[in-house]
DNA sequence: ATCGATGCAAACTCTTTGCATAGCA
DNA sequence: TGCTATGCAAAGAGTTTGCATCGAT
């Protein structure tokens, strides 16, 4: 995944390449961590003081609904990212920036027989931490 | 843990032993699920409307102090269940009514060696599906 | 009687939405 | 030009808080 295939993936869909959108991307590949709504706003207005916080919304949603970025909750508060390569893994997350760092292993492959009267739908295994800069702090 | 260790727990702590407290735990203990807290609300309302929703909230707080009862987060809601044993392990979620089932595997144990440039603080492994009840819905 | 618990209402945070206008194709 | 994207403002949902009163010890 990288911004042109982002972008193909916007315009096949009949989504529009506007300059805000292409902001928003290129943050999202730029910082490769986890951010929140506010969060990528404030990157933006800080040399593009042109959008709103709507904006952010609205695109985040479409991004995640063409699988642009991928999500998780930190502090109550949901944080995306770049989805960086489609196959299956993990991450180990600074909860404090939303740096990543991948995690091969699936504790799934552990899980031979399904647990009596559940059907699986997924799964989440998450590490949370400390990245170095943030634990100096 | 059980009714009477939690409410030991909160006298130890200067807390009361209030009607609307009990109502809580009991409702927790019998249910045994995770509840949101209009969850909660709405199963105490039907035979004692005498409690507000702020209530469930602040004792919510209290019980997650005292470690009575441990929260995940269900389709962007907070969600909380009585902490029926304090040994390190982790859940598979009915992501419809909050049933849960316990899973005996950490897959903390198989990550031997620490991802550069973190320090760890904490983990998350859940399944999510539909338990028996909801997937026949 | 004292000090914590609760209800009420208001405030707050994050997020969504209706509507009019701006902007891409 | 036509239809999507955006900004503004308002609305929603979940949650928290100040204040006066109620209630447990």
């Amino acid at each position: 995944m990288n911004i042109t295939v982002a972008l193909n993936r916007l315009e096949k869909k009949g989504y529009k390449n506007t300059r805000k959108r292409e902001r928003m991307l290129k943050i999202f590949i730029k910082e490769n961590r986890y951010l929140s709504a506010k969060g990528i706003f404030k990157l933006i207005v800080e040399d593009y003081p042109y959008l709103s916080v709507d904006t952010i919304y609205r695109n985040i949603k479409i991004f995640e609904e063409l699988d642009i970025i991928e999500s998780t909750e930190l502090s109550g508060e949901k944080h995306y990212r770049f989805k960086c390569s489609s196959d299956h893994h993990h991450h180990i997350i600074c909860t404090d920036c939303g740096a990543v760092e991948k995690i091969e292993m699936c504790p799934m492959d552990a899980i031979t027989d399904t647990p009596e009267g559940f059907t699986i739908t997924h799964h989440k295994f998450e590490i949370y931490g400390y990245c170095d800069e943030c634990r100096s702090l």
